[in-house]
DNA sequence: TATGAATGAGACTTCATTCAT
DNA sequence: GATGAATGAAGTCTCATTCAT
């Protein structure tokens, strides 16, 4: 409580070396594996320690407490998902091939919740990021923004408020798609995530049909 | 330790008298409504006993542990949710009524979610329910179920696994919807239950058309 | 703590109708059994009640706390036992038959240890006397001065004092040679009474060779 | 719950540095303390915490529960008492000197009772030894199987299983005077203890008598 | 800095005892 | 009286955090 941050970011010490830097990602990586699979709840620092080969004193080297070494957590996550979305959503979609590129967009959203063990958490800690919401909407906010930027481009004349509700109906589908098939059989997983595909397509192009594209690839199914 | 359940449910002690059923009634409401807010990692029994107005003690005469209240909170709510879904759900349906009949369930859906705090409890502690997984799954049975012999009553072509993953991932997205939008600003959260709405009634559309049915009302908004 | 006993012996209540009074007898049968099979500590209130048949408010409308139920159990069995040895310590002894006689006595405590729970919790529960030692001594005593009486009526030119010493050691190697036994296997326990009783008339016949007696059956063995 | 202990002696942590040995010895001395003294069941963590300055977590640092903190407080005692008995209990015993050995073995026993509450702690816990019954069988086994062998050697025409059971009654009535003279004034308590050897020797001669050994200082009295 | 021992607030749970019916 | 629901002090145990080495 007392204990001062150093670090705009909360960390107490940023490490130089090469050692310290290793320790870091060490811990780091083993606090989102707990945090994923048990919860930040049940997920104890001790519990990290061991799991990331370090001491428990040398956890609060880094971290002054829980909260921050979470943040840290889901900050890094956040950041790689931000790489990995500039590189999946393009702003400019080709016409042709918005269906496609629906997929895509679901894809790279499994493909990334499956690696990204930090990733996981963030969905499934949602009372623990208290008051450090503005991390956990950056994403969001990246994603429906760019989401609408998307739909906007493929159906100009909706108005923005109406796309970006739009947009935030399919950023939320797809996540909770994906947080839902993660947890079944990879048979039933792979039909369903197929099945939402065409429900997305199916939902997006009429409103795009509207304009000028032709839905013609929107009720083909598997 | 040594305790016995001396209940098949579970519970330590079955009131007789009004006064210990409204004392059990207060303590599952209270619960209901901690498990709800805060999780039941985060819940106290302590906050619960204050909560409800009663003693410490008072709980555990009616409870041996947090586990079992967990669970009596959550079958509760699954046996007034069972209720509502059967008036909710029939098996018959009108043809001409479908895409209204989807915007009930949605409605009934949300409508519960939003009254019954040990229903919300369900689905955001599902860590927490371990070895009673059949309860949890019986109303998503029930419902997955009920939405499958909907489906397949209005697409008769379709085969009983086709169609129950159809029914699951309607169930699903409504879920998740219904989960995500209370935590929205009603405003959002209303616009954002409309599209869903749309959106389902897109997914599903084709899937009739195949056969005799009209998809006239699919593309609609509101 | 606050709470006044009515009565000398620290019941709240004596009762006078018949059924006050088996329900009486049932509650110190039931605490007896608990006493002696599990330990005063283990013992809860509740469990006594149960297993008397009673309601716990019924348990406080005899007794007003734990303790002074433990201790008239422990009186209940003490004037038993009292009855009991009167019968079976005649003051005055055979001298012919002396070696009889202290197998007599072995055998009459192991009967009454093995007939009144109440008798057993006694030994096992030393703690929780506290401060009515006096109901513990007054059995103690009682036996080792009879023992004492009967050993200077065998031994005349014992001292007192030294009389008592053996007395003493007579006692307590029978109590506890009882209360081990009855932790084996039958076969063994009544083996290891054999031989105890063996050890008593090897020890006891010296004593009485001094004087006039022979000690002819000292070493006899089964 | 889902602490696991890592050492097959229970403990979770076996210290390494002088510090941590020096708690942890201090946790067992108050423990087998207050064992001895009121009971394991009225022996608390925090009791013990405090009378060995140590905090409470300290405790649980070593000691996953009560159970396991009492295992080891009385491993320690009984290894600590084999050593002792190892050393006292000579399988060959000289014929003539086989009196003075008895005393001995009542002196070392009683000197032990005296110096170590472990050791106290192990006899008047029973009920609290439950599964690891081995430990206290491995010192009582340890025990008859020696005076067996002693009584066997000293009188070679006794059949085994006989000199079994007379070795129990010898170990099982020494222990009980030990018990039970500790909580008798010191002046009753070494009378008492010199009429119990005066027992046992009383005892045991007549066994050897028949071999070739005189039993002349069976009967010799202080 | 790195380590891991030490700390204690706080959660869970029991059970002797009281009290309303 | 008899009943059993209600109470809360006290004990067990965990784990985030601090601190000595």
């Amino acid at each position: 409580m007392a204990t001062i941050d150093k670090h705009p970011n909360g960390l107490r010490h940023v490490p130089v070396q090469d050692r310290g830097r290793e320790r870091l990602e060490a811990i780091l990586d083993a606090a989102a594996e707990s945090f994923a699979e048990v919860g930040a709840d049940l997920t104890t620092m001790e519990g990290v320690a061991k799991r990331s080969g370090s001491a428990i004193g040398s956890l609060y080297q880094f971290f002054p407490n829980k909260k921050v070494l979470f943040r840290t957590v889901v900050e890094r996550s956040l950041e790689r998902s931000q790489a990995l979305f500039e590189l999946l959503m393009p702003t400019e979609v080709s016409r042709e091939k918005w269906p496609e590129m629906l997929d895509q967009i679901v894809d790279a959203y499994a493909a990334f919740e499956h690696t990204d063990p930090g990733f996981r958490a963030i969905w499934s800690n949602l009372h623990f990021h208290d008051d450090f919401e503005y991390d956990k909407n950056s994403l969001y906010d990246l994603l429906v923004g760019r989401t609408q930027q998307l739909i906007s481009g493929l159906a100009p004349d909706l108005t923005e408020p109406r796309a970006r509700v739009i947009a935030a109906v399919l950023v939320e589908t797809i996540n909770a798609t994906i947080v839902i098939t993660a947890r079944k059989e990879p048979a039933l997983a792979q039909q369903m995530l197929s099945e939402t595909k065409i429900m997305l397509r199916r939902y997006v192009a009429p409103y795009l049909d509207r304009t000028t594209l032709s839905s013609g690839g929107a009720g083909s199914e598997p």
